[in-house]
DNA sequence: CGACTTTGGTTAATCGATATACCTGCGGGT
DNA sequence: ACCCGCAGGTATATCGATTAACCAAAGTCG
């Protein structure tokens, strides 16, 4: 199919808009100063709350701007305060054939909840790498189009902080539960609590060779998780049956389940680092004639919607990103000067049990 | 768990960023044009290739930018030009709960290819509901903030094209195959042959009791599809098994799935709108005992990523979402006034057949 | 009653870049 | 020698809002 263009009859929607074709074109201030009847001065005096204005005037100039249907211009105000009213989000992604992980659907939620109401805007970006990431954000600085950044998926070894602290633009690190850093962390810190009740799980149910599947080496959370699995083990005795590293890709989990459910001494329960991996896992298991939880059992991290409708329905460790995102957004804004209250990020992360855990096979 | 703030001993990164913390801030266009050694005025001329200045004097300026490392300001260039070189995709998520179909990360890859290397950024917005949406959109039109914005889900009786035809904000439409309204729509057209060729591949296999799980009605492409599908189904003679209409969401896939199966006559294929409703539909199926595609076949729309990997895998019709977001972006940067090739969006959607459909059961 | 404060506003500079109108040499034609 | 045209820049108004400085009128107080 081709977009339509050529080879209408009636074209109704030609070339580029003209120009003042919506009539005398938006409002200004000026307009709305006329049409209370006062300098433009006092009508950004009104909208904004400052200066001395008495009730009688600001009320005067509130019905006119909004008898006109007028808003600050954003540019403007941006350009003269210094402010763009916006945060960016970049996302790295894997591979450029697939989407974006689900994970950010659920961060961007987050975000958005406590950025809107306050008249912030999320500017969305999608880059292939960390070099790429780096020079976007060079770039956006030097444009001064955004106030603040959220950076995602926090490295062992990370730039951004080091780099936005320089380029003198407020952020906040997810994934990292450093503290003192260049730019505050936030949540996604207490990775390992979620681990260990995911492995008390398992070994309540009777499991003893428990394989874990870990993210890129690079990342912070990956290291946290892995070594609090391992410690995990270690005190109830354990060694782990094999933990393999991956990139997050859905391949790299199927290629991975299939290599640790051939070992000779098969693992009877598998721990992924997200549910999509997860979901990879549970389907190679079934496809190489395992059933799930009877011979293997599987935990994700997430806990996206999808695990709840699943066959069988995934087990999850819950780390509420969603929540993890408004509490990005406050601590965020508040950097940028905005006054609001102080993100309060209640609970950690835990384990939602549902059926794809269950108790281990009984041994051959 | 609590965003770290309080009880921290060495506090690194105090309240608000304090001004000037940078250094001298950020150049501005004076700043090279005293480096260059000329006016202001041939720095934005030599930069934009407007005007007319020597090649020797253009390199000068362009060799001093570089050293600043300037770039022109987003909201001076913007309040300037009327222009910000911004694009809004607002996404309606159907309850506050869950997070955003995935179904939008593919759209918005699809969007950012184009829209990035151009220098345009794309501004995400999550909105409740229709009003809303409409309320976001007049705001961001008083206020400047974007030159155009990319509309999802056509409905039959769609308020949007007309209100940002009013605004005179250039807009593309996306999944209404209706020509000459009042902004043009893009691709996701063809709905119809996805859905025919999904029957013909039940058909083959030897279905006869074929149900069909439909979006809400008021979307475009709900009608389309479905009117497509009773259609494939009456030139062979046959009539739905039934066709039920949902709100989009797992909870409604998994319960009419499960309405469905209970049916005297049991259908012995499902097909759904989207693959996040598929994968619950195949989910309740199996925990109703029976096996996909052995005892019922199930397909899918928008051949998502994880669909791949499910066991079975899903069989679904790939619509490009992706490729229709590149093309929605070309068309919105062309009535942006932005010179780009004409989107062309070859192919229609196509059935991609996997392991969720199977011949059709023996008559019982 | 005159100096002083307070109230309620206005004037004008400013943010950073762009674009229009306007200079300034300089070579060429006559 | 004089005017013209043009290449190559520059001075300045402008986009729309904010804000510091300022001002007029109306109390206030010793």
């Amino acid at each position: 199919m081709k977009v339509r263009r050529e080879d209408r009859p009636g074209e109704s929607f030609p070339g580029p808009v003209e120009e003042g074709s919506a009539g005398p074109g938006r409002p200004t201030i000026k307009a709305v100063a006329a049409a209370a009847g006062v300098s433009t001065a006092t009508v950004s005096q009104a909208v904004n709350g400052t200066g001395r204005i008495s009730e009688a005037t600001r009320r005067r100039v509130l019905a006119a701007a909004a008898e006109l249907g007028w808003s600050p211009s954003a540019s403007a105000t941006a350009l003269r305060r210094a402010r763009t009213r916006t945060i960016a989000l970049v996302v790295r992604r894997p591979t450029d054939v697939l989407g974006v992980d689900p994970h950010f659907s659920e961060l961007i939620t987050g975000l958005e909840g406590e950025l809107a109401p306050r008249g912030y805007g999320l500017l969305l970006h999608l880059v292939p790498g960390l070099a790429e990431e780096s020079a976007l954000y060079e770039r956006l600085v030097a444009e001064g189009r955004i106030d603040g950044a959220v950076l995602t998926e926090a490295r062992s070894d990370d730039p951004r902080p080091g780099l936005l602290r320089r380029l003198g633009l407020p952020a906040v690190l997810l994934g990292s539960p450093e503290r003192g850093g260049p730019v505050p962390g936030v949540g996604l810190g207490q990775q390992g609590a979620g681990v260990r009740e995911a492995v008390a799980h398992l070994l309540a149910l009777g499991h003893r060779r428990i394989a874990y599947v870990a993210g890129p080496a690079e990342l912070v959370h990956t290291g946290a998780r892995r070594s609090a699995f391992e410690q995990a083990l270690a005190e109830a005795g354990l060694r782990p049956a094999a933990v393999r590293h991956t990139d997050f890709t859905e391949e790299a989990a199927v290629a991975v389940t299939e290599e640790l459910l051939a070992l000779p001494d098969r693992p009877t329960a598998l721990v992924f680092p997200n549910d999509s991996m997860a979901v990879c896992g549970m389907g190679a298991a079934q496809r190489a004639g395992l059933r799930v939880p009877m011979d293997v059992s599987v935990v994700g991290y997430d806990n996206l919607p999808l695990g709840r409708w699943l066959h069988p329905r995934l087990s999850s460790v819950d780390q509420q990103v969603q929540r993890v995102g408004a509490a990005a957004a406050l601590t965020l804004l508040a950097r940028c000067g905005e006054d609001v209250p102080t993100a309060l990020l209640e609970g950690r992360p835990r384990l939602v049990v549902r059926e794809s855990t269950g108790p281990a096979p009984a041994a051959p």
